[in-house]
DNA sequence: CTGAAAGCGCTAACAA
DNA sequence: TTGTTAGCGCTTTCAG
């Protein structure tokens, strides 16, 4: 069933019924009777363009590259959830691409996507990603999610995390807590180095010293073992401490587990605060407070940002927008 | 950069770029001179074929399309991990989209898979898929991950549900659980009934008496007033049970914050078992006995059977693979 | 108001 | 050994 079968059959010619199936038969002033001919054939014949070749001529394709680290993390998955949904509510269909956070694999994904048409790539792209300006150069498309590229000014979509991280440290003090751990990984990502300077700020801020035993960086956080004697020296060298900051969500279970068999801290998370958060902490950590950054948001803005500047060709370079995270202090 | 340009730039045929390009030189006996000629021009220029106009040209996308209920729950995120990472390494791309388990929608999203002319699709049904027989009469290509659809002959790989409920059982059994629950979620699935049926048959096995008081299921897993109702009338009723069978991991962690408020049962999950894991488990229940799947295979082997329906054009109908589970018994 | 025809970039049957 | 040419299915300019 294609577009010449209906025009045969109806004995008009292809460019019609073209037309008229893409909405334009009233501007192109095609006779009412026709248009409906032509409309009712399609319809009791279940006809549908071929997208391929739609795309071919067209040059766009309705089609968007998501190139993310993981699957297997929930914070990235929740993001492809959002990107899917929203773009598929606009007509656009996502391929999608996991970079295990390999910047080569990264790099030959993008060509890939590149060399299938896609109209744009969302990303949250892997550090030294080299291949950017290649890309874009080329006339791609780009918008990078969760990770600004500093000096880069592919837009993007990032949260507030210095300031959010402020907030969820200046409540701790608030609450009286004095001595704050700030737990931390992979600290040299941008976004970490955000939130520990939010760390920072708030215990400056309310004037306490910072103390740099407070500070714990761990290399894997899927390695219990490590995690634990983290904590092990942690307490060792700071046995009052009486708050901790978890710049992100995945360090809570391992630690809240730690904690629980050594019988200490807890309490429902008083004293606790972490960036992001999971549905069990709802239940296990209810009194613990939260930046909770809206991932659907997130994943909304990137799509919008990318269909604009595919849509209107605006580059709109330079453009970031910051989300800010609901805040829920406990 | 495209065919043409290369052949107008070297005075060749487009066809000799065409096939010299897709390895067909030799057999085409096309000489050396020209294919090394073709070869370093298209690699100094960085030549890549436009995958929309080969796939038209084809009839063929090397693209498949994976339709799953949703993204959010990492059972089925998983899924989507290790079918794009199979896909991928055997030079396909992945379409993705989730149905929300709304059979309405996942029927739209397959026209527009199909409309994009994926070589086939992935999917982990909806009850009552009726669009199935339509696609598959048009030509299509489908395979079924996790569930199958009782009386359809599409292939499907899913896992041995009643076996390893069985198992899983019958371990609690020989441990001494005399009264031992079993807690489920929309029953009516095809895979819940198989798990079922691997309970009653371990009680039955053991000379049990099955008890329907102890059978609970629950209609919203995310409604943890409905869970906790549940888990209370269940204790109400069956006050020295024993033992918990939990026909999925997503009912785990709301029935361990309940009891754990109540301060029943936990010891790190002795007594209890369940299908599927979560990697909290480890840390949290360690003792629980856990059937679990490797959705790892389970996507590399449906996209390798969907492959053979399309390269071979075998339809192999009727081809169910079932994985066993490996059985963490504790 | 409608049609013919060129073109998107690639493949493959048929010639030479 | 290589070229010509007719598609794949759709869009769109230009002529009627």
């Amino acid at each position: 069933m294609s577009l010449s079968d209906i025009a045969s059959a109806l004995g008009v010619s292809k460019a019609t019924v073209s037309w008229v199936l893409s909405g334009k038969g009233d501007s192109r002033r095609i006779s009412q009777a026709t248009q409906k001919r032509v409309k009712e054939y399609a319809a009791t014949h279940n006809y549908h363009p071929n997208m391929l070749a739609r795309s071919l001529s067209l040059g766009r394709s309705k089609t968007i590259g998501l190139l993310i680290s993981s699957l297997s993390d929930p914070f990235y998955s929740s993001i492809a959830k959002a990107v899917v949904n929203r773009a598929e509510s606009v007509g656009y269909t996502v391929m999608i691409a996991t970079s295990e956070s390999d910047c080569n694999k990264e790099a030959s994904l993008v060509e890939t996507f590149s060399h299938r048409k896609v109209d744009g790539i969302i990303t949250t792209p892997t550090e030294g990603a080299d291949w950017v300006d290649g890309f874009t150069n080329a006339g791609g498309r780009l918008v990078f999610a969760d990770r600004a590229v500093p000096g880069s000014d592919i837009p993007s979509v990032v949260v507030d995390n210095e300031q959010s991280s402020y907030r969820l440290v200046s409540h701790l003090i608030e609450k009286g807590c004095s001595k704050i751990a700030m737990f931390t990984t992979a600290h040299n990502l941008v976004n970490m180095k955000a939130r520990q300077a939010g760390y920072v700020r708030a215990l400056e801020d309310a004037g306490i010293p910072v103390d740099t035993r407070l500070i714990r960086d761990v290399a894997s956080v899927y390695n219990q073992k490590m995690v634990e004697d983290e904590l092990d020296d942690l307490l060792r060298q700071v046995p009052d401490l009486d708050g901790i900051f978890f710049t992100t969500h995945v360090l809570v279970l391992p630690t809240y587990v730690h904690f629980a068999n050594r019988g200490i801290m807890p309490q429902g998370g008083a004293g606790w605060a972490c960036f992001h958060s999971l549905p069990e902490f709802d239940i296990l950590l209810p009194k613990m407070s939260i930046a909770r950054m809206s991932i659907e948001q997130l994943g909304a803005r990137a799509v919008d940002l990318l269909l604009e500047s595919i849509e209107n060709g605006t580059v709109s370079l330079g453009t970031t927008v910051t989300l800010s995270c609901e805040m829920m202090l406990k």
